[in-house]
DNA sequence: GTTGATTACTTGCGAAACGCAAGCTAAATA
DNA sequence: TATTTAGCTTGCGTTTCGCAAGTAATCAAC
């Protein structure tokens, strides 16, 4: 009997674990490297602990990279593609409500579809991903 | 040319915002006492810290109690109104992700709906609500 | 009109989270 | 074999949070 929104915030509602779901979701980003360098700075031994603590909550999984020994695949599950009608919805306020902020053209056109839409395609492209990595 | 999503975690990204902005939304709160005993239980200094950025920051207005000079009641701007897509995308997932999550009737009803008309109708009480204290 | 309760805070302090920089390990590359 | 790359860990100072106690203004009761 507790409040979905309580659940919600516990599992992503710190500073960063949106900001590296975004990244995930519409930045294609896939490595440590990757969310390391992104606009907003996260520090490594943040990045690091919130990559666990997502893994740990089912929001992502960590894959060996088949092509280098040493690099590692985060991806999505299921529950995390998930997040997209809120990412979307936040997109959304965000752009309505902030003069300065924009997105790239392939975004802007998915926020005139329904949410649904949007999702299935990344969860398909994920998906696919995923099969190629068990 | 900022991301939309870093804005909007800038507004209301932090541990306590989203809740205060539920409990205005969904359970009709507008006073500094009823938001201390909710059931997360924020401290006191983070409850007055906490409503006076969001004021600052445009998503709630502060009037004086007309009937009660000690008193004061918070409302949300249509900026912050406009929040409701969001809340409503983020209560979807809750409950689809946490088996212990519920929402009252009301409001799994809403969930059926597009969120725009359950956006329209919190506006409309809200704005009402505003004239009386205006 | 004085006393006690209510409302909305502020202050002080210890604990937890964050941010920066440096260091470390295993695997790949030259 | 030496160097670079990827993905971390550790240490430490700073900021934020949480709890408890205290304060100020108004209101209600006697």
């Amino acid at each position: 009997m507790r409040c979905p929104v309580g659940y919600a915030l516990e599992m992503f509602g710190d500073r960063w674990s949106l900001l590296l779901i975004r990244d995930m979701l519409v930045r294609g980003k896939r490595r440590y490297s990757e969310f390391l360098n992104s606009e907003e700075g996260i520090s490594t031994n943040i990045l690091a602990a919130r990559l666990k603590q997502m893994q740990k909550r089912g929001l992502i999984d960590k894959f060996p990279d088949p092509k280098d020994g040493k690099a590692s695949i985060y991806l999505l599950t299921d529950k995390g593609v998930r997040l997209t009608p809120i990412l979307m919805e936040i997109i959304r306020w965000g752009l309505e409500n902030d003069q300065y902020s924009s997105v790239p053209d392939r975004i802007a056109k998915a926020l005139t579809q329904p949410n649904q839409a949007f999702t299935s395609d990344i969860l398909k492209t994920i998906q696919a991903e995923r099969g190629q990595l068990q």
